[in-house]
DNA sequence: TAGTTTCTTGTGGAAACCCGTAAGGAATAG
DNA sequence: CTATTCCTTACGGGTTTCCACAAGAAACTA
């Protein structure tokens, strides 16, 4: 697990809950900042003392106010340590949702993860951490979602309701009928194959268990 | 989501890391107690201005120290409110693993829920109260896991290693050809089928997918 | 309207899964 | 040492899934 880490938010209140969050990573040196420029001059100067920092977390779009900042946004901040330190790893936690902003920012190398700020948003946060020190990646269901839509391909509630009623165990056979009861199209055997196979690729996956598989864990059902 | 929370734990620091989560939950009204005995006077107080808590959250053991308390324990205070306030929903968080003891608390109608304190905790923690308020109950893993032993099943390494490779879309055949190269015993075919067989029966599985679909919702892989 | 494309359904066969039964070997009890 | 039990493996057959191909219906296009 990481040992320095260095958050940037500009609103202290979801510092404190990233902060609790660390804390049960037993992450033991964690320092929150409000600016980018704060944060930029520290990771310089631990850079200098050779104590660099492992990890920064960054929310992208920070409030102006009376202070003149050189790094007006997180991604002018990320863009610049991508320049300067591509070892520091970088975790965006964020409530961006515009899908151009978010391919752009994580085609930066240093970006080892993307988390939507909401409702699940520490969680998959402190699960975005876990990964990073696992030299994994870990995007937000919805972003990894919105991202992998790029094949123009469409995940329908249809293929959430058929995922679910696979995950319960119910056989294909039963799924059909179970569609033409409640009247749901397309009910008949041959066409809940042939959705489950387009998903098995789009997902890429071997079998029904391991689309099963996948789909959990990105938060699909 | 519920409305009114009240938390009891006797290590502020812990108090914070659960009032944190709660608020990402979007739970307006929290109040921590460090005392069994102030928190029930404040459930009893809330009662009767007619603005009831709908969940509780506490610990079991609590340090003794100057105060003279009525309440010694979690236990005595969940034991008592489930005699006045049947209504209350009740999530244990502690640290407690004695099995005899948690299958006593567990017992008890209002405890809809328990989570070990520990690495995950806080997470756990989140997805209890989720599953609290849509009337479910939840258990961490560890806990489900051995409540679901008294059958003398034991899930084995072997066991979450089969499951791990069966998650990861492997054949049954590939996966006993995998364990012959691996020297894992048993290997046949006939083997992973029986103690895939057997699995499927100890969670209530339909099927494979199924069975997939439950273990990893339990944690296990 | 006629042609094209897309969607839904059907069919057949190979592969994988599910399930019962049974043989052979290892460990244990008496 | 023998009997019993448990574990591993094997085999057969029914079910389900996987896959390729094809026909009919619906939607779209020119």
């Amino acid at each position: 697990m990481f040992k320095k880490v260095i958050i940037v938010d500009d609103l202290g209140s979801i510092n404190q809950g990233v902060l609790t969050i660390l804390d049960t990573l037993e992450i033991k040196l964690v320092v929150p900042k409000q600016y980018c420029d704060d944060a930029y001059l520290a990771i310089k100067k631990a850079y200098q003392a050779n104590e660099p920092f492992d990890l920064l977390i960054t929310d992208l779009s920070f409030k102006t106010d009376h202070r003149d900042e050189k790094f007006k946004s997180g991604e002018d901040l990320i863009v610049k340590l991508q320049e300067e330190h591509p070892g520091l790893k970088i975790i965006v936690y964020s409530v961006e949702d515009r899908l151009q902003k978010i391919r752009r920012i994580i085609g930066n190398e240093n970006v080892v993860g993307f988390v939507c700020k909401g409702r699940r948003g520490l969680i998959e946060l402190s699960e975005a951490v876990i990964k990073a020190s696992e030299s994994k990646t870990y995007f937000s269901p919805s972003i990894a979602l919105a991202l992998r839509q790029k094949s123009n391909f469409e995940i329908l509630d249809y293929d959430i309701h058929l995922l679910k009623q696979l995950s319960l165990g119910h056989s294909q056979e039963f799924i059909s009928s179970y569609f033409k009861e409640q009247h749901i199209s397309p009910s008949s055997l041959s066409s809940v194959e042939k959705r489950l196979n387009k998903l098995r690729i789009q997902f890429n996956a071997n079998n029904a268990i391991h689309l099963v598989s996948i789909v959990k864990d990105l938060g699909l059902i």
